[in-house]
DNA sequence: TTAGGGTTAG
């Protein structure tokens, strides 16, 4: 009987000390039996219980049988190190190794190092992967396929480009379809799909097999650069391959659709695949998530008829779902859910949380999770200071990004712009430039079109017309319409009619179907005499400009959402929006609100 | 005793 029978028969998390110590004596003291019935080297029944009891999750115990078994070879230690790994543990896959480097004759052979080089890859330590790349070409082990194809893996893994990857894809002489898809993961994994791609066709093109494990990954490169023509094509090369039954590969499809923003093809995928399990839900819940809330929660209710049970992912995309909605008390309502299944303190759901009770209007919850949070990562800060930013505390969401720098989370371009916009709402002007000057020199990130346009607006808002024009002119690349449109606010709220009038042009240039912009022209001419240049504009405009959607605006009454456009009947209920409408108006008058008519005089007018 | 694929957030 093995070690791991006698686990088995046992159906206990302890093993007996009894069988424990029987197992060390014959390891020091090995009964004296002859062939055909001798037994397996007591090392080899301790490694295989060692390994058992990872299998089972018992670490601790794994660890104290190792400490004890008095003789331990390169199997044992190298049981030792994937078992960690095998465990999410890498850190203490890398300390074993050390310890038998450093304190044993023991070598590491193909096994260990394979093993060590996947630790490597799970604490994402480009420089460990190097130092044992090393002891590789040492040892003489470079032509082993398996060291060869973890140390891509490392390299593709954890390194800022994927040229030392290509340096050891390029040594390793015969290739097996593992090299091909860690290498083609590579460059898919870090949003370069358009390599991932070329690399597949170049893996068909020089004979390499492809299988179920180079489709999905060729698929995600599909999807990471939103391309269903060629997603369409997978599909129909993995069909007629018959892998169109491949839960895995389908599921890759179904997310690529989703993706791809094409949901009707996610749709019918979807009725289509014979087996299903919750990454399937998962995923078509994540692609309805933005383009239509309300499919993505009535997809998480059909799931639940399904009988599955939800967890972090689902959650995190209805919450997103919710979010986009901005129902607060559905959204309560899932967070009562989401603590009633024990997902209370899932980092990526409590940074969903915070930014749906920040778009629901409930920034002193948002708040509160914020605080709980027993680990917070970059997006939880940035969640919060955009949250704070769109309820106009501006001051708070700086002094939270000065909070986050301290605590030594770097900013990324979105955590700029974020600040950026909450320094434009609350006129810190100098502040924010400090900022942006320290975006590109401290942090290295170069500023795209979105950033600039937070430069222009923190500019133009605090009256700086001149030098927001200045910038726009200094831009790295062409300015779009929406940078315009903000110098165009600010031209308006400042009273710069010469450019404004420019900035209009360019606006008109670049979208010339946008009715607003022919009526602020109009005005302009309006103000300044020119009654004809004004007439002509609004001729213009019914021409050229696509008639506005209307808007539309969403009130929750008694827990139902109810969704209006201007002079929609809601039938009883139009009173309580009404009767909000005239607290509303209240308000505005108290604090002395102007409101700019200039828009409103001609939608009526024009009927747009 | 070793390797590769499918789903989360701002």
């Amino acid at each position: 009987m093995n070690a791991r029978k006698l686990v088995s028969q046992t159906h206990c998390t302890q093993i007996p000390q009894t069988i424990k110590n029987s197992l060390l004596c014959a390891a020091i003291d090995p009964p004296h039996s002859n062939p055909p019935f001798l037994p397996k080297p007591p090392s080899i029944l301790a490694t295989g219980l060692l390994k058992s009891y990872f299998e089972r999750g018992l670490i601790r115990e794994a660890r104290t049988l190792f400490d004890e078994m008095p003789e331990r070879d390169v199997v044992a230690w190298t049981t030792m190190i994937s078992g960690y790994t095998s465990c999410n543990l890498h850190g203490r896959a890398w300390v074993v190794f050390c310890d038998m480097m450093r304190f044993t004759d023991v070598r590491p052979n193909e096994f260990t190092l394979s093993c060590t080089l996947k630790a490597c890859k799970g604490i994402n330590s480009y420089s460990h992967g190097a130092l044992l790349h090393g002891l590789v070409m040492k040892q003489g082990m470079g032509g082993s396929i398996y060291v060869s194809n973890a140390l891509l893996d490392v390299y593709a893994t954890c390194c800022v480009n994927m040229d030392e990857a290509s340096a050891v894809f390029q040594e390793i002489r015969e290739r097996n379809d593992v090299s091909w898809t860690t290498f083609i993961a590579g460059y898919t994994h870090r949003g370069d799909g358009y390599m991932g791609l070329s690399v597949f066709r170049r893996m068909l093109s020089e004979g390499g097999e492809s299988n179920p494990f180079s489709f999905s990954i060729a698929v995600r490169a599909c999807a990471s650069v939103h391309s269903c023509t060629y997603g369409k094509q997978l599909h129909a090369a993995i069909a007629k391959h018959g892998l169109d039954f491949n839960l895995p590969v389908m599921n890759s499809i179904l997310d690529m659709y989703c993706r791809c923003n094409s949901l009707n093809d996610a749709k019918q995928c979807f009725n289509e695949m014979t087996q299903r399990d919750l990454i399937t839900w998962n995923t078509l819940i994540a692609g309805y998530e933005k383009s239509d809330p309300y499919v993505s929660i009535s997809t998480y209710s059909c799931m639940e008829l399904e009988g599955l049970s939800p967890n972090c992912f689902t959650f995190s995309s209805i919450v997103a779902a919710v979010a986009n909605l901005a129902i607060l008390s559905c959204g309560e309502q899932i967070h009562g859910r989401i603590l009633k299944r024990g997902l209370g303190g899932n980092l990526e759901l409590d940074n969903a949380l915070i930014d749906m009770y920040a778009k629901s209007g409930n920034i002193g919850s948002a708040r509160r999770i914020f605080d709980k949070m027993p680990t917070k990562n970059l997006v939880s800060w940035t969640s919060m200071m955009i949250g704070y930013g769109s309820h106009g505390y501006g001051n708070e969401a700086v002094d939270f990004f000065e909070e986050m720098v301290k605590f030594r989370v770097r900013p990324d371009r979105i955590a700029f712009e974020a600040v950026l916009n909450a320094c434009s709402h609350a006129g810190l002007v100098d502040k924010g430039v400090r900022y942006f000057m320290s975006m590109v020199d401290d942090y290295n990130i170069a500023p795209d079109p979105e950033i600039f346009g937070c430069l222009v607006d923190l500019l133009g808002r605090a009256g700086r017309v001149e030098e927001a024009f200045k910038l726009i002119e200094s831009m790295p690349f062409d300015p779009d319409e929406s940078v315009w449109g903000t110098l165009l606010r600010a031209c308006k709220a400042h009273n710069h009619p010469d450019l404004g009038t420019l900035a209009i042009r360019k606006v008109l240039a670049l979208k010339p179907k946008i009715a607003a912009t022919y009526v602020i022209l109009s005005n302009i001419y309006a103000a300044d005499g020119k009654w004809g240049d004004s007439a002509k504009m609004r001729k213009l405009m019914r021409r050229m400009a696509t008639k506005k959607e209307a808007g539309r605006s969403s009130v929750e009454i008694k827990n139902q959402n109810y969704s209006f456009v201007a002079g929609d009947k809601m039938g009883p209920h139009m009173d309580c929006v009404d009767e909000v409408v005239k607290i509303l108006v209240e308000h505005m008058r108290h604090a002395r609100y102007i409101p700019d008519l200039d828009f409103f005089i001609h939608d009526l007018e024009d009927g747009i």
